[in-house]
DNA sequence: GCTCAATGATTGAACGTTCATTCAAGCACA
DNA sequence: TGTGCTTGAATGAACGTTCAATCATTGAGC
């Protein structure tokens, strides 16, 4: 898999062979264009277009640009399991190792593409979250679900981690290393700075690990 | 100091009183604008109107839009050290605690606003640096500036740091942190996270000067 | 010290394009 | 016959940009 579609994993049930309908193409086509291009730079024309659809179905649907913005990230939100963390799980069952399995995906995700793109998310935090009140909590809500993913990881790794640590400090860490990595690896188009952040994050916990190992053997 | 003016810091010797030109009146009025609403949801009307100047002046001075930006970007790479690092290296003379001391500036500056704005050159990487192909370099060029600092002050650290740490790597990382933590804040309104990547970063340099130490004493 | 032509910056109305959005009319299916 | 989705031309506003006219400043010639 290259870049997720969000098209490709609608949630009906049972699956159906039908063509895509018209509100998953429009959100398709502007999830797709919104990363491509971010979201002022994307023109409602464009999304008409690419998605094969005329102004009226589109208002009919979404009551203005934002609203389709709202509904980008709020599909966003529910794809985090299916597109993003159930690959990762299914990678392997070390906690500790899922954390880089992680990274590693994303990095998998875009260094084909030399980090064009960047995250679908964090480029939309920071284009849009002052200026649109309303869109701001649902890319937090986005973090808050990509971190809660990674502490229950943390949790999982029970005492191989110091017990005085703070997982979920460290789990905000591990989101700050994938998106300031790839924000370098964006404005650089390579994985340099990218893969050294993640081989330093992977350096402190080898650390911990070292740390909680020594605390367990002599109290 | 809240947010750095760029014309407040014009290079003009002798310092004159005179008003600043008009070139410095846009270039100040593109960069505040720029920063604070974002590259494409500025139009230049406004720059003309914050500027007090006509669209003729501008385009007598700049070819384009995309030119202006260019003009702003590089007149950050000029101002990187009389804004950013000098304070930072007044501060303190410690190399290891002018990385820290560069974090928490960062934070003085943006949590007064509860971390709106956000880093100016981080917003302008994610936003133009795949659609303005001249743009890119120029971005890239900030932030090979920045971390050819904290490389230097992490080089100056000398053997209190491990021998064998690749210091172009940590440096790398301590930018990664400052804008994934500042990313997080900006899409929480709250410090939290980039306090919590902040501290992490420094729990890690803690077990890198207690291992160089270990080695130095016990080789 | 004065005049004047030359130069470069400034003026601001106007340009064509694209923007997000609207809505009366038409359509398919109940 | 009603209901909900689709059609697509049309809207006014805002976009980046242009340019002929006007202005301020300067240095040479006397």
């Amino acid at each position: 898999m290259n870049v997720q579609s969000l098209s490709d994993h609608s949630m009906a049930f049972p699956p159906t062979n039908q063509p895509p309908d018209t509100r998953s193409r429009i959100l398709d086509a502007a999830a797709r264009l919104f990363h491509e291009q971010g979201f002022n730079a994307t023109g409602v024309s464009t999304i008409l277009r690419e998605a094969g659809v005329n102004p009226g179905s589109l208002y009919n649907l979404f009551p203005s640009k934002d609203a389709l913005l709202a509904a980008v990230l709020e599909r966003y939100t529910e794809l985090l399991h299916p597109i993003v963390m159930e690959p990762v799980e299914k990678k392997t069952s070390d906690p500790i190792e899922r954390v880089f399995a992680l990274l590693q995906q994303y990095r998998e995700w875009y260094s084909p593409l030399e980090f064009r793109l960047g995250c679908p998310i964090g480029n939309l935090a920071l284009e849009v979250a002052d200026s649109h009140p309303e869109i701001r909590p649902l890319i937090q809500q986005n973090f808050d679900g990509w971190s809660a993913y990674v502490r229950k990881w943390l949790d999982d790794a029970g005492d191989r981690l110091p017990r005085d640590l703070d997982r979920k400090q460290l789990a905000a860490t591990v989101l700050t290393v994938m998106e300031g990595g790839l924000m370098q690896a964006r404005s650089s188009r390579s994985a340099a700075a990218y893969d050294a952040s993640v081989g330093q994050l992977r350096a402190y916990f080898d650390l911990l690990l070292a740390r909680a190992s020594a605390g367990r053997t002599q109290p």
